[in-house]
DNA sequence: ACCTGAACACCGTTCAAGT
DNA sequence: ACCTGAACACCGTTCAAGT
């Protein structure tokens, strides 16, 4: 039996992914700083060290984090639009722990940058009020992600289903269910058809 | 001076609206059960007596309280959906401090009845698809009402500024900035539109 | 530089007790 | 029936101390 070796260092991206991971599987009310510092192998205060303001810190990364997307420019606006909206919604599906966050917190960061990139392309493209349409996407994501994700039963409390370790997981998880999929992409369509016509 | 009066009695209504009071002007975070005594004069496990589940059943009551909206039926279905969907982003508008709740939670007790009660009013006007046709609906307003809110400036921490008592307001507070007003009415009709012609 | 231990103020919740 | 007081386990955060 080996040594135990040392261990691997902190960071902040392993913060927000072992954050990440207990948000989406016990939800956001359960993630402590002193659970996530179990989920580290280390002691809670460790966790200040990389993230000086605490928990709001770690928050605010986490919204970030779901919220910054990257989509490279398509070969019209629509198609742009269409890769960062699909691009989105899967980020946010990902993480429904955070969701709330996500849809609350204003964008800062990377998420801001990515707001304005995402501008930046729309507008380069020569489509009139590239602010208002990025908006008008943004609402829709939003505002998709978030009844997909109230109708596919995942919920807060998950009061502890029997001591199991494994998080509880949606219905149709991931691959996401077909029908959601074939309403979000006619709601696209006839938005975009609308941003166009504007 | 006057003896002081007999304490009014706590009620579920009661606990409900100073709750609201402390998360709208403070955050969701700085809503504490203790907080919530002193604001109703009573001590935290008084609450108890009234929301048996405590905290849980709070977080649950505010979220069903601020969705769950009424609305007369109008002379058309698009009358209908219409008149709904302003009183949702009103009613989520007032109160930014639990949005994120409000967003997430999936609809239960008379926020559920209220999306049923829609949903037949547009089926009794004839529409298609009456429950898709709200589930749209729905996340127009969230998506709409989630990047107003975020735009307003409105913000969780609202780290003390300075022991004031009255609680931060969004600039344009109520009445609603006149282009969000627009935009809003715009995409509604766009929406209702497009759900018409399925 | 990075992590720990002990400490502090505060939190949710219970339970027996008061009226 | 309705509220209180004391208690318990747990939380976020600080700070000095270890390596």
């Amino acid at each position: 039996m080996p040594a135990k070796r040392p261990p691997v260092p902190l960071s902040r991206e392993r913060i927000i992914d072992a954050a990440l991971h207990i948000a989406d599987g016990q939800g956001l009310r359960r993630l402590t700083m002193r659970r996530l510092g179990d989920a580290l192998e280390v002691e809670a205060m460790a966790i200040y060290h990389h993230l000086p303001r605490g928990k709001d810190a770690l928050m605010d990364a986490l919204a970030e984090h779901v919220t910054a997307v990257h989509a490279e420019p398509g070969e019209s606006w629509q198609e742009s639009a269409r890769a960062w909206c699909r691009a989105s919604r899967a980020a946010l599906r990902e993480h429904p722990g955070v969701l709330a966050l996500a849809l609350t917190k204003p964008p800062r960061g990377r998420a801001a940058i990515a707001i304005r990139e995402q501008t930046d392309q729309l507008a380069d493209a020569g489509l009139a009020d590239p602010a208002g349409a990025v908006r008008a996407l943004r609402a829709y994501v939003f505002g998709a992600v978030a009844v997909e994700v109230q109708q596919s039963g995942w919920a807060e409390p998950q009061a502890d289903p029997g001591d199991e370790n494994e998080p509880w997981r949606p219905p149709s998880r991931g691959g996401g269910s077909p029908e959601a999929d074939t309403d979000f992409e006619h709601g696209l369509d006839a938005l975009l058809a609308g941003l166009g016509a504007r």
